[in-house]
DNA sequence: CGGGCTTATGCCGATACACGCATTATGCAC
DNA sequence: GTGCATAATGCGTGTATCGGCATAAGCCCG
């Protein structure tokens, strides 16, 4: 028997927000935005331009984008807009998706060797 | 005290593996896809023209991103090549999205009902 | 072998979006 | 108010990719 249950269609407003979800997700500036916040805690739009190298429009145009979804969240400190990781999701989503990419590889090594 | 640990940041080939796995599923035809192969099982391609309405050239090459990916598999039954959903990883992504949808909605109709 | 069926691929137009430059908006100090 | 900082937005360009049409490739049967 099938390990999975069948499941209803999502309907295509759900699709639309799904796919839309993971398409802020499909930009690597966008998350390597997020994974730097993570790891840096709240920080400017200075700070980021400085770790990341990205231009000041584009940061701050992605984490404007991040900021509509709620995955970020800003507060102000005198001109300075300070940005933090308002939702634990994203990290948890990259850990589920790390592991599988690595447990892939190690099936693929295993295929190599011939074990 | 955070409740999440800072932690190193990720190398930028784990960024782009991250970023172009979720690339995958920010496509709704691609997520579509897989939801349509989770709902009905293993389906050929025809099937899945008949269930999306989307031209065979289209579905064919997005299932062949898929199946590069490891997402879904096929095998041969005689012309015809039936696809089926190879890891349950993208359901549970999908799930842990869903969640979080609902929940923010919930969110912001509390705020708008003040309480 | 040729003919029919199913799927994959080359080609191409249209669309979406990343990204930088220049400008504007916003807040603070004077 | 002016000046100075920081961040957001208009605009343009380049690139990627969606998605269909036409064609090729693979498989089965006569």
């Amino acid at each position: 028997m099938p390990r999975s249950s069948p499941q209803s269609l999502p309907s295509p407003q759900l699709l639309d927000e799904l796919s839309g979800f993971f398409r802020l997700l499909s930009e690597p500036a966008r998350l390597q935005l997020l994974c730097q916040l993570k790891h840096g805690g709240a920080m400017d739009v200075s700070s980021l331009i400085e770790a990341t190298g990205f231009s000041q429009s584009h940061i701050s145009r992605q984490l404007g984008q991040l900021q509509r979804a709620g995955l970020v969240s800003c507060e102000r400190d005198g001109t300075r807009l300070i940005y933090a990781v308002a939702d634990p999701l994203v990290e948890d989503l990259c850990n589920l998706v790390q592991r599988r990419l690595k447990q892939r590889l190690e099936d693929q090594l295993r295929q190599l060797q011939g074990v």
